[in-house]
Formats: structure tokens, sequence, C-alpha cells
DNA sequence: TGCACTTTTTGACATTTATCAATTGCAGGT
DNA sequence: ACCTGCAATTGATAAATGTCAAAAAGTGCA
């Protein structure tokens, strides 16, 4: 089945019926972009959940014109800009692709009928949902009480693969920092 | 009705059925508890939500002998830890309240319960937590854009009661900064 | 009212991190 | 293999903020 890996990270959350699993299937959108495409652009309001199969995506925004990363995603993993989203207001944020990339995808319109139809799935949406809350309140924390050292060796140690992958000015703003500075931190473990 | 202000707040969330509302009510426990008292303390394991009828309370955390402001939260608002709450393990915070207080509160088995049994509930609880998401969300990007004195400006002006009656050493761990650049912050705005 | 304790303010100084700029390194396209 | 352009590194310097300590202000209680 071809979205199974979505499907795995979806039960590993919360139980979903078989006739909730065939009506996603029917939803989802599946595309390969490549990199630097756009999926969401400063001003459009978020109406697609993105869950990336395979590659590499990030979110950001502008402070005046510096470009402050928000967000780092890779495969198996979601992508949507939280404000856009949820309030269905004009994006602050761009997300966009930094490998050739595979995405599922569905419209909150789309998510939105689903619930209605599928109560069962409700459980599963408020638990993706805390999953985030989760994150966001562990970066919040991390943000404040961590060393700029300290940041960078736990985000290299949680997400390697990321760290690996993702350009060292994109991590360095996502992690709060400067990129000269991320860039004196790792020369200094060698 | 003695909880008018906290299904005030649920409502304008999510519409709550009058039977959800008779159940949630039953539910509840209210109690008057003093300055000082600790609702949650480090190691244990959150199981109550707590709803603001009357105070002010915090959650913080400790680094080194300093204690972090996590959370500051006055009347009409909840409070609870999220990491122990949502993966109900010992808690790094304590909740303790900076004035004399009246809570609304529930645990969580009960809170469980009540959304089995009024899946319409479950909507709600998306959007409350969703809610939650937005602010973590709106922090972690005040934090990595703005200077000390344009967050300190901001929660000044978005939370203008807090921002009076919180002592200035909870605000300033809260906006991320030492009490003693907050207290100069405030020096320079005379 | 006054004492004891805590919080806030203020000053001097140290440290960290940002900024700016130059150089080096690397990757993609032809 | 060789441009071309963007990204990363490195150095010098500046700016912001933290630290520590002392003084002042505020608070609660006897």
């Amino acid at each position: 089945m071809p979205t199974s890996a979505l499907f795995k990270r979806l039960t590993a959350v919360a139980p979903l019926s078989v006739a909730a699993q065939q009506h996603l299937t029917q939803i989802l959108l599946r595309q390969t972009l490549p990199k630097g495409a756009v999926l969401l652009a400063v001003g459009d309001v978020s109406n697609r959940v993105f869950f990336l199969e395979q590659g590499l995506a990030r979110a950001f925004y502008k402070k005046g014109r510096k470009e402050l990363t928000a967000w780092i995603v890779a495969e198996d993993d979601f992508m949507y800009s939280v404000y856009s989203y949820i309030n269905q207001r004009p994006s602050h944020e761009t997300i966009e692709l930094l490998e050739d990339s595979v995405l599922l995808s569905a419209t909150r319109a789309e998510l939105d009928e689903f619930y209605a139809q599928f109560p069962e799935a409700n459980g599963f949406r408020s638990a993706l949902t805390e999953q985030y809350l989760l994150r966001h309140d562990e970066r919040l924390r991390a943000l404040r009480m961590l060393t700029t050292t300290e940041r960078h060796d736990r985000f290299a140690q949680d997400f390697p693969d990321i760290y690996r992958r993702a350009p060292l000015q994109h991590i360095a703003t996502y992690l709060g920092m400067n990129n000269a500075t991320l860039s004196r931190i790792r020369a200094r473990k060698t």
C-alpha cells in the first residue's frame, strides 16, 4: 500500500478503523516536488497538512532581510503552518522543500469532513495535536534553559539525520543563534 | 451557576451539549487555596487540569539553583503541566499559586471518561489543545525574533493584568531574561 | 510602629553572542 | 575540468545581556 508509512505513523498514535483508513486514502493527494518548491507562501491561508514520505522541508519567516527557520521536518513526519492552519488566516511563514520530496496532503476542509464522518478519529486528532504541543513545549524549555552549545548538542543527538542534511544556516536560526556562532561551535568539537 | 466562567470559556471554543455540561459539573472539584499552595510538585504525575476562577498561578522548573518560570496564568484560564499530563510521566515542573485562588479541576481519568461518554466534546478537546499549541507557537517565535525590550513590551501590552500582579523575577524568567535586565528595561521606560 | 525578610533596583564588570567582512570551500551546470 | 555562485568558516570588533554585590524599597507580621 502506497500510504503505509503514513498509516503506520497514525496508528502508532491512536487506532483507526479500516473504513476511516479507506476514506483517508481517497482524500490524500500524492505529489512529487523538486527541491525549492514552495508549499505555502506568506499571505496564503494554509489549507493543507503535508506528510513527507520522502525528503526534507522547512518553514521560515522573515525578520528584516533575514530568514528565521521555524521548523525543519524530514520523512515520516508532518508539516503545516500551525498559526495559519488553525486560525485559517494568512500565513506569516513560508514552507519550502530543501530536497526533492514525495508528499501526501489533505486540505483542512477534507479533514474536517473526515473527522465529522469518523468521530473515532477525533481521539487521533487530539493525540496528534498533543504531540505537536509536546514538541513546542520541549523546544520552549530548551531555548530558555540551555546554552547555544547545549542546544546544538541536543539537536545533533536527537535529529542526527536532519543535522546532516539541512544547511547550517537553517539549523542555526532554528536553534535561535547566528550561523557564525553555530559554525564555531562545530569547529570546537573536532 | 457557580462554574459559569468555565463554561463561558469552553463554549466560546466549541459548543457543548447540556448533558455534557451537567456531567462536567458533577466531575469538577472546586477548591479555595492560599497563596503558595503547590498544585503539582516535581516528580508527581500530573492528573489534574486546573481552571482558575480567581487568582494567579505559575509553573516553573529549576536550572541549578534558579527557578525558571514556564507559565503564568490568571483567572478564567487553564493551568496544567503539558508534559506530565499528556505523557502521564513525572513532572519536571512545579505548579504553585501566586495569590489566594479559587480553582476548578478534574483528573485526567475523569476527563478521558467524559470524552468517551460525550464524543461531541472531542471537538472541544482538540480545539482547546490547539489553542495551547498556538500560544506555544507564538511564544517560540517571540523568543527567537524579538529583543528583550520587545518581548517585555509585548507582554506588558498583551497581559497587562499579569504584568502588574506577578513578581518581576517570575516575569523575567518567563520572558527568557535576567531579572536585572528586566528591571533596567522598566527603568528606561519612565 | 518597627523589625526581619524578600524583592527590586542599580552599578561595575565579565561573558556571550551578534555583526561585519574577508576568505575558503563546495556544488551544479556547461 | 572550469567557471559561477552560494554556503561555511574565520577573524576582529561591537553590542547585548548575564553575573555578582550592595543599596534601596517594599511587605508582612508581631
